[in-house]
DNA sequence: ACACTATTTAGGATTTAATCTAATTAGATT
DNA sequence: AATCTAATTAGATTAAATCCTAAATAGTGT
């Protein structure tokens, strides 16, 4: 079954905002951190919250570090939260 | 978008349970209840937390509530987690 | 190696969530 | 209308999450 820490992630609204907007790309934190009212120590706790459940990972590159979606734990988030309400997933 | 109380819902393991449980049809409350070592009034606020998210509706018979899983809502769960994961849902 | 920039860790205050026991409500049945 | 059963509300306590400022780290680039 799906680990648990991925329900905590999305139960925060503004990590759910970090999710979407990876959606389109990778994004640095400063970037990310220009989008919300939140000092950058609370924005990268969020970051680590998404990382423990592996939802997003982090890479280096030059002076950046870029956060990535993780598309494959996103599916089993879909697929865990289909078999909890007994829906079928088509394909 | 969806209603942010749905996340914070399906964050606790016991209140997915028992959505889980309720696939299979209504249950009353005590009948989820002989499933965890917790107390009634305690269950009986994941109830509401649940109820609050419009997950499960309850409907009286005889001296019992049963709770029933509201299926529509399940469905707007996975649309919204689609959306935020970018991930098209086939029909 | 030194300084610069980006990000995280530490420590602490505040808010929100979870849980319990005891008391109450709601409705059903006699 | 009195009683019984099922479930919820009240009130208090404990645990977890969120957020801040200040300090530290990590890696880049001169």
């Amino acid at each position: 079954m799906l680990n648990s820490l991925v329900y905590k992630a999305i139960a925060h609204p503004i990590r759910r905002d970090i999710l979407k907007r990876l959606r389109d790309g990778p994004k640095t934190a400063g970037e990310l951190s220009s989008h919300y009212d939140l000092s950058k120590p609370s924005l990268s706790s969020h970051f680590a919250v998404l990382k423990e459940a592996d939802l997003i990972f982090a890479k280096r590159s030059g002076n950046h570090i870029y956060y990535n979606l993780n598309v494959s734990v996103a599916n089993e988030v879909l697929s865990a939260l289909m078999e909890l309400f007994g829906i079928e997933r088509e394909i």
